[in-house]
RNA sequence: GGCCACGUAGCCAAGUGGCAAGGCAGAGGUCUGCAAAACCUCCAUCACCGGUUCGAAUCCGGUCGUGGCCUCCA
């Protein structure tokens, strides 16, 4: 497949290192508070990338993929938010980490194989120092602090395409630093009291921001890896100071493709902690399903920036209902009826895919399979292989297109009130919801509409769709 | 100020030289006791100006506007 390199500039095809494998990197988050909507838009991100890649499907016969994403438990924020609420930052760390697990996996996102953290990794980001500082390309200075000299990279700067020139202006010493030079970045910092600490070469101290992902990335990659992603804001300085750490160290290429993703904005303007315009993924997933959330981050291209909006994510969730409906229908072809060619769609996902991971195409052919399915249906023709072929592309897409359990979307007292009012007494549940059914059933067939409608009425309000089809009345949970 | 993107229908959004995908919303119709869903039909000269070309949303130049990075950030 084709992936847009933030490197070259250019649209470049996927020839992975060793072939059939791939490696792929992404920049975690940095657990100081609730994970955002950009976190989860990120994150669906690689995910599907990461699908697409395994699919046997693909044009390469699917990949065998090897996904790491990091956690930075240590860092600045983190030590700052932990003073703030009196907890220590590791423990601040560890509680966010698992609140956002949980969400990733309600978001339907697939375990990255390895979840490295800072805090863990101090063993390798310490062997990596030595080995930049071995080769010239950083120093420790007597305060315990270790420092990349950039000025000794003469290619610093070409991931984000600045020269230390441009960098140096509007840039400056902060009093009581000891950097040679001021575009020097932090390795190692020395300790200061209160902050969470490890022995080292040059004293107590803790590792600066960058160099974890360069240490962990060449742990469980290697020297040279296939794509490194993360969000269009990490360019400068976290990716452009992992290239030129890792190419200090190892003397070797780092990561072959850089995948960015664009921001998520809030009325027109990026959302970030900082700013503190987010929207939590906790939040968001109250108002909206995972499937909702996922379609409005896959409609456009993963470049393009996303403008949030309650409107986009409710039509999302329309557009999401659309699809399932699609997945639900019965199919009543008779024996030897002709099916529905899903082929032309399937083929147009994939070109989509291919062709840098473009899911607003792909979620096109997906919706005019879904018109050939319900087409299909009304010409009575065979419509499972239309609709396992559907399926098959939801996966790939990470989207389930599965309506909530009755248990799970409905309160069983307002069933059992609404089964009562209406003189249906055997059975809970679904053999509530059937009675109920048959109780309108009867009434229809007696032209009784005004009891008919009444059931319906009843059942619309606690969350059951009534469908009637020439096969009889069908219902479903409320998406 | 420097570097980089982007500006397509009421809204979201694909398309990067050859009659403008898709979704949401809207209008009309079919089906239905009525609904709902579904299906059918309709709904854009692509920010503006100039240029290149047989032909431009797509290439070039300019104008205006928006966003990102240059400091922590997915």
């Amino acid at each position: 497949m084709r992936l847009s390199d933030t490197m070259s500039g250019q649209t470049i095809e996927l020839e992975p290192l060793r072939p059939g494998h791939v490696g792929v990197y992404v920049c975690g988050v940095t657990p100081y508070s609730a994970s955002h909507i950009g976190h989860a838009m990120s994150a669906i991100v690689y995910d599907v990338l990461v699908r697409y890649l395994r699919w046997p499907s693909n044009r390469a016969g699917g990949y065998e993929v090897r996904y790491v994403s990091n956690y930075t438990d240590v860092d600045d924020k983190l030590i700052d938010r932990g003073a703030e609420l009196g907890v220590d930052p590791l423990v601040l760390a560890n509680q966010n980490i698992e609140q956002w697990e949980r969400e990733q996996e309600a978001l339907g996102l697939l375990p990255p194989d390895v979840r490295p953290r800072v805090s863990t990794e101090i063993p390798a980001i310490i062997a990596l120092i030595e080995q930049i500082i071995a080769n010239g390309h950083a120093y420790a200075t007597p305060a315990g602090n270790v420092y990349f000299r950039v000025q000794s990279k003469a290619d610093y700067g070409k991931l984000s395409g600045r020269t230390i020139d441009q960098l140096r202006s509007g840039t400056r010493f902060e009093p009581g630093e000891d950097k040679e030079f001021a575009l020097d970045f932090a390795l190692w910092k020395a300790m200061k009291p209160g902050e969470p600490h490890w022995s080292s070469p040059w004293g107590e101290g803790r590792p600066g921001w960058h160099i974890e992902c360069s240490a962990m990335s060449q742990r469980y990659l290697g020297d040279t890896f296939d794509i490194h992603g993360g969000g269009v804001d990490l360019v400068f300085p976290h990716h452009e100071n992992e290239v030129a750490q890792s190419e200090a160290a190892t003397g070797k290429p780092f990561a072959r493709l850089w995948v960015h993703n664009g921001m998520v904005l809030r009325d027109g303007e990026k959302m970030s902690k900082s700013l503190g315009n987010f929207v939590t993924v906790e939040d968001a997933l109250e108002r909206w399903s995972p499937d909702a959330i996922r379609v409005f981050a896959l409609s456009s291209q993963y470049r393009t920036p996303n403008n949030l909006t309650n409107e986009a994510l409710d039509a999302a969730g329309r557009a999401v209902d659309r699809l399932a409906t699609a997945l639900e229908a019965k199919n009543t072809a008779e024996r030897g009826a002709p099916s529905v060619d899903a082929s032309e769609a399937r083929a147009r996902f994939i070109d989509a895919l291919e062709d840098d991971l473009n899911t607003a195409q792909a979620l096109a052919a997906m919706f005019d399979l879904a018109r050939a399915i319900n087409r299909g249906r009304d010409e009575g023709l065979d419509i499972g292989a239309a609709q396992h072929v559907l399926y098959e592309l939801a996966w790939v897409l990470g989207l389930r297109l599965e309506r909530e359990s009755l248990a799970q979307a409905v309160d069983e007292a307002a069933l059992a009130e609404v089964a009562a009012r209406f003189g249906v007494t055997a059975g809970a549940g679904a053999e509530a919801v059937e009675g109920l059914l048959t109780r309108r059933a009867e009434a229809r067939a007696a032209r009784d509409f005004a009891t008919g409608d009444a059931i319906r009425a009843a059942l619309d309000r606690i969350g059951i769709e009534i469908k009637d089809t020439p096969q009889g009345a069908e219902w479903s949970v409320r998406g």
